[in-house]
RNA sequence: GCCUCUUUAGCUCAGUUGGUUAGAGCGCCGGACUGUUAAUCCGUAGGUCCUUGGUUCGAGCCCAAGAAGAGGCGCCA
């Protein structure tokens, strides 16, 4: 294959007078002259000038939307207003033609996210989710960045977990036996001896379990991995396959955690701000428009990149359950019965509608609740001295809701295996976790962090499926 | 899993009280065009009105069931 230059590199014009060549996709072909050509390397695509009777009409035509060339030419000043450099072509190859009447994404038509859903193996050439997956890519790498720079250690957790107390959810089975005729035991059950592990298997619904063995000798860890629930969930925040960070530290109480997971949300924002820029000023105006088109009550009260800024510079509001019961309480819609689930005493689960009143309405930024009642939360986390609240810390941010969820993990062995034992988690299978806390335990915490929330808040998208490349949920696991 | 809404051309959508031959914009196809910027201009074609059943002289429109999609809720990240 020739060597050709980016276009993104084409676009910086320190190249200006030289010969080129450019690979990419076409997006348009106007006035059999200009063809607006992308190759995914940024948002911006970079203008071919073709003189048609060199090209000939035969080739012309084939330069449709979404056909595949490569161009040499000379790289030059554009004469033309709207852009700053251009590329008149001395040689057009056609790589792939591109039959414009089966194609299904013309430049000019607006395909809904929706639509563009059903055909998620052809959304990555619409600027909408380049963008997206261009800025999926930055987080991702802002993550590694920011736990890299701080010493962290990156751990690979399992996949397939032969634990069944991970106590996050519903688990997709692993098993290769035959469905068709399983085989049991004397009294009738499955037998799984006779499986692959030689015992019952599911894929992982959180490496949390794992982190903090490894963190209780290296001392600071995370975990960036795959995680599967087989729950029933159709709402436009819950996939059955997504991707969570898991930080764990040693010799860490909640505070610490509080400050690290602040801290880590406002770096990779602060990441995408200058390293995606031209991608998020797309988003901006894309999440400007769809605004216009709500309500005038529903809408927003900030732009995405104001609302991004706004977050870096502000400190999370952060309180306890207790005092957010109170806020709660007493609240407009509360007095005035607008709740679906009125809050009434403290010890209730808060739900979506209270969240986002807290969030949205009462602070107008990011909350931190801490200190939860120890019956709502998970058997890991660490009592409180008052005997009825935990270490808890669940950090919600407007529109998605609960982005990060962590806690002081119960580092005192016999009150985590009473813990364990209040609430059915079979003790025998868990020896190897309780091992952490017989020999030589300590205090430290960690939480929890959905990557695609993440990704939904920086982008200003709404779906959970849209920020995904291949969604799996209920129903579906197609392409 | 529960509640609500939606389904009309390739895409995005109109379609009046149930009444003749179901419309628009864009796209596609054909033509014009050497400084365009979602290029523009001219012309043509394109429909299982989601499916099945029912009411009616007559159904895109009313009723029932089903399917698919979206939003909200629950579970959570």
């Amino acid at each position: 294959m020739k060597k050709r230059i980016k276009i993104v590199d084409a676009l910086r014009g320190e190249q200006v007078g030289q010969p080129v060549t450019v690979m990419g996709w076409v997006r348009s072909f106007r006035n059999n002259q200009f063809i607006a050509l992308n190759d995914g390397s940024c948002f911006g695509s970079l203008q071919i000038v073709v003189d048609i009777d060199k090209l000939g009409l035969e080739t012309a035509k084939r330069l449709t939307a979404g056909a595949a060339i490569s161009v040499d030419g000379l790289l030059i000043a554009s004469q033309g207003k709207g852009q700053t450099v251009e590329v008149t072509a001395q040689q057009l190859e056609i790589l792939g033609d591109c039959p414009a009447d089966e194609y299904p994404l013309q430049l000019k038509n607006r395909p809904s996210l929706e639509y563009l859903r059903e055909i998620a193996h052809l959304r990555f050439r619409t600027n909408t989710f380049g963008a997206i997956f261009r800025v999926r890519h930055a987080l991702s790498f802002a993550i590694h960045q920011f736990y890299n720079q701080r010493g962290f250690v990156c751990m690979h957790s399992p996949i397939i977990t032969g634990s069944d107390a991970e106590g996050a959810g519903e688990m997709f089975r692993v098993t290769t036996l035959p469905l068709d005729k399983l085989p049991k035991t004397a009294d009738g059950k499955v037998d799984f001896k006779q499986d692959f592990f030689e015992k019952s298997t599911h894929l992982t619904v959180s490496g949390q379990l794992e982190a903090e063995l490894a963190a209780l000798a290296l001392g600071q860890v995370y975990t960036f991995g795959p995680t599967f629930r087989a729950e029933n969930s159709n709402t436009s925040r819950h996939l059955a396959e997504f991707w969570m960070i898991e930080p764990e530290v040693a010799f860490a109480d909640l505070t610490d955690n509080m400050n690290l997971a602040e801290d880590m949300l406002k770096y990779v924002i602060e990441y995408a701000l200058t390293h995606c820029r031209e991608d998020l000023d797309f988003l901006n105006q894309r999440f400007a428009e769809e605004d216009k088109s709500k309500p005038v009550a529903e809408r927003a009260e900030m732009g995405l990149l104001e609302k991004l800024q706004f977050c870096l510079k502000e400190p999370f509001q952060r309180l306890t359950y207790t005092e957010a019961i109170e806020i709660l309480k007493n609240s407009t819609p509360n007095k005035k019965g607008k709740f679906k689930y009125p809050i009434k005493a403290w010890g209730a689960d808060l739900q979506s509608e209270h969240e986002r009143y807290l969030v949205e309405k009462h602070f107008k930024k990011p909350v931190i609740l801490t200190d939860y009642p120890m019956e709502i939360k998970a058997f890991y986390m660490r009592q409180n001295n008052d005997g009825k609240t935990v270490a808890a810390m669940d950090i919600l941010f407007p529109g998605i809701g609960e982005i990060i969820g962590g806690s002081q993990r119960e580092e005192r062995l016999e009150k985590l295996k009473q813990r364990m034992l209040d609430m059915h988690i079979p003790i025998e299978e868990m020896q190897w976790f309780l091992d952490t806390r017989r020999f030589g335990s300590c205090p430290h915490a960690g939480f929890g962090l959905g990557f695609e929330r993440l990704i939904l808040f920086i982008t200003g998208m709404t779906n959970i499926r849209d920020v995904i490349p291949f969604p799996r949920f209920p129903g579906s696991a197609t392409f």
